[in-house]
DNA sequence: TCTGGGGTCCTAGGACCC
DNA sequence: TCTGGGGTCCTAGGACCC
């Protein structure tokens, strides 16, 4: 038996545990570059805002309604989400981390008519011990969890969802729309829908062959899972296959050493995540592009990958092998919006294969970047940085209502009147 | 004026091998 | 006239997730 334990609205939460007087207000976070809503108060909900809506088409409406609106905040967030799941490995060892404010648990060493109590003693200890509510929901496989999770979260005050009843299960499942499940997106939700497959229960009781045919044998585990055959147990935490960095600008970019300042802080920020999970990367995509919703401007798109000569971690070597890519891919007169990098082909940094041809890497650059990496981890990011990746930083995302770093910034501590 | 960022898995098809 | 059988590896593209 599985549970997931899934953080109500996980970003306005956030922002509320630290500022009293949101709740019962509706609030919103917004993406990067205060773009796109991407997490909402139950009153933005009701509002009819919708998730991914962009900011600047519901500005008004919320104007009028006095929402309450933040720049996101990544670093308050991912503290959160660290002691929301530092309380779950106390409770329950045998679990998953599945996403910044999701976790899926064994429930096997728990005797049956305890799931619910355990579950709801966990989820008043969240509550307490960081402010953050969230829901459970229980059920023998992780997509019937989902399912129980978001029951749940609708409908219940507990907060708590057995869904480990088969009679349970054929009722909620005839009332779950088939492009709720977990797996099911917009393309194969309409797929299923053409094909007269409306519900959770349609879809579990379908043929398996045609769904073999349509969906593949990813639809397939979806239907065993719905009819409670457990295909998809608990995930390790596997290093990452390929690591990316990308913003959208501030304002657009005209000139080329913009780009290539913006490309290697990026490079600098993905280079650190590859040596915190000690890997080299093999090869980097460099790409620019113009906004892609602008039809008036000229519109421009390209990426270019190239490889490495020997495998690395090695910052000022990725760095000026970007800067290379970003001259190669740059034309004049074009405003770019956007640029990004991805280091690809990423292997274990014990497994590193020299290369005959190459010259020998100098060994005083194995020593700077783990120097470089402490400082910044213990005095913040940005301590001590490239110069390559600029000073004024023009191009830089907007985040015009950011809250403060309250629980990793010693100057930005909450006080308390 | 303004539209996020970071990932994974699966399949089909092409190129190649003996 | 007739043109096998059994594989692997790689990539692009599509779908999904939070």
């Amino acid at each position: 038996m599985f549970a997931l334990l899934d953080c109500n609205n996980f970003f306005v939460s956030c922002e509320r545990v630290f500022a009293p007087h949101l709740w019962n207000r509706p609030v919103l976070v917004l993406s990067n570059n205060d773009g796109c809503v991407i997490s909402r108060s139950k009153e933005v909900k009701d509002l009819g805002i919708a998730m991914g809506a962009p900011f600047f088409k519901v500005r008004e409406q919320c104007q009028k309604h006095q929402v309450e609106v933040f720049s996101s905040n990544f670093e308050l967030y991912g503290d959160m989400s660290a002691r929301v799941m530092s309380i779950i490995g106390k409770v329950a060892p045998d679990h998953e981390i599945y996403s910044i404010d999701e976790a899926f648990l064994h429930l096997a060493t728990i005797p049956t008519s305890d799931h619910e109590t355990f579950c709801q003693t966990l989820r008043e200890q969240v509550k307490d011990w960081t402010g953050i509510p969230v829901s459970i929901g229980i059920a023998p496989t992780k997509v019937l969890c989902k399912i129980a999770n978001m029951i749940a979260k609708k409908y219940t005050v507990s907060g708590v969802f057995d869904l480990s009843s088969p009679s349970l299960q054929e009722r909620i499942l005839s009332g779950f729309p088939v492009g709720d499940i977990w797996g099911i997106g917009s393309k194969l939700s309409k797929k299923l829908e053409a094909m007269g497959i409306y519900t959770a229960k349609d879809l579990r009781d379908a043929n398996r062959n045609i769904i073999r045919s349509c969906l593949s044998v990813v639809g397939l585990r979806i239907v065993d899972e719905l009819r409670g055959i457990s295909c998809l147990g608990l995930e390790e935490i596997e290093p990452k296959k390929q690591i990316m960095a990308s913003r959208s600008f501030g304002k657009p970019v005209t000139e080329c050493h913009e780009l290539e300042e913006a490309i290697a802080c990026y490079v600098t920020s993905a280079a650190m995540r590859l040596r915190s999970q000690q890997s080299i990367t093999g090869a980097m995509y460099v790409y620019i592009r113009t906004n892609h919703f602008q039809t008036t401007d000229k519109s421009y798109a390209k990426g270019v990958m190239w490889p490495l000569p020997i495998a690395t971690d090695y910052t000022p070597d990725l760095i000026s092998m970007a800067k290379q890519m970003v001259r190669h891919l740059y034309l004049k007169g074009y405003r770019y919006q956007k640029a990004g990098v991805v280091l690809l082909d990423l292997v274990d940094a014990a497994s590193l294969q020299y290369n005959l041809f190459a010259p020998p890497t100098d060994s005083k650059h194995s020593q700077l970047m783990p120097v470089m990496d402490g400082l910044n981890r213990r005095f913040g990011k940005k301590t001590i940085h490239f110069l390559a990746t600029g000073f004024k930083k023009n191009w830089r995302a907007r985040q015009d209502s950011q809250s403060p770093r309250y629980t990793t910034r010693w100057d930005e501590l909450p006080s308390v009147n």
